[in-house]
DNA sequence: ATCGATAATGAGAATCGTTATTATAATCCT
DNA sequence: AGGATTATAATAACGATTCTCATTATCGAT
């Protein structure tokens, strides 16, 4: 999905919430959509550079995530990463380097999707649970680290 | 498994690496042992009681992590919470029920958590990622919820 | 059981990611 | 453009966690 076309979704979600889709949060949303995987503020506020202050960045993350546009991770030492949602960029499960902490998104594919759906089904009636959504996280070491 | 065969295990881990089993870390085990899920410091505190004060209670958990006792789990609001290792309590799964945020352990018969890991070899495969554990979190509405 | 070496504790200060405050500025609507 | 509303930015405040270091508990050897 091209960053343009997330553009576009977005603009649409926040028109229907009355939210504006002000500078600042345009820059989070495109650094989102040309992120490989969960970023954190600071991590943002690097790419973006000074012209969005760290506060701000909060700020704009959270809107953001209340208008379904993000979706926060929590990971170690209290670091909260984003990333855009699954209708904005397709679902996929995310490999968690223990070494050095980042997350890189993995789209796995349709079989095995459907595999993973159906353990997921069996898994609910197990303990009467109605599954929503799933979220296969590997730990291990990544690729740099290995 | 029962609380003391945790606990006999436990010290001999800690034994095993020339880490003392004292009363404050035995106070956090026994805790974490008769518990139904993930707790946080605080909590834990809450349970145990002053005589272990919140600092020391702290770097208990970072020692009994860097010895493979428990193992943290990151949540919202910057709060770890913590579980004794699966080589303790056995190999499970996590229902997060999405209404009242409660956690719910899950085991799965052999043949689907086989399935599971031949999964995961090959998500981690297509990113020449070196897997160690794996954790399929369910996202949903609980039986009390639903 | 006691001693001595060493590791752990406890009280508080410090750190750091995040959130709240509030005056100023941008945006939207007519 | 003008007025109403929402967003920004600088900084203070907050809270979970970590650090510091003087004191204390633990363990192995005697
Ligand atoms: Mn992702
Ligand atoms: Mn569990
Ligand atoms: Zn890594
Ligand atoms: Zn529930």
């Amino acid at each position: 999905m091209t960053t343009s076309s997330v553009d576009r979704e977005v603009q649409k979600r926040l028109g229907e919430h009355a939210i504006r889709y002000t500078t600042g949060r345009r820059a989070v949303v495109a650094a989102l959509a040309g992120s490989d995987g969960p970023k954190s503020a600071s991590e943002l506020h690097g790419e973006i550079g000074s012209r969005v202050p760290l506060s701000s960045l909060y700020r704009s993350l959270t809107i953001l995530e209340e208008a379904g546009v993000v979706i926060p991770h929590y990971g170690a030492k209290g670091l909260t990463r984003y990333e855009l949602a699954e209708w904005l960029t397709g679902h996929h499960h995310h490999l968690v380097c223990l070494d050095c902490g980042a997350v890189e998104d993995v789209e796995i594919p349709g079989a095995q999707e459907t595999q993973v759906r159906d353990l997921v089904d069996s898994i609910s009636a197990i303990a009467s649970f109605t599954p929503i959504n799933h979220d296969l996280e590997v730990e291990g070491r990544c690729a740099r680290c290995a």
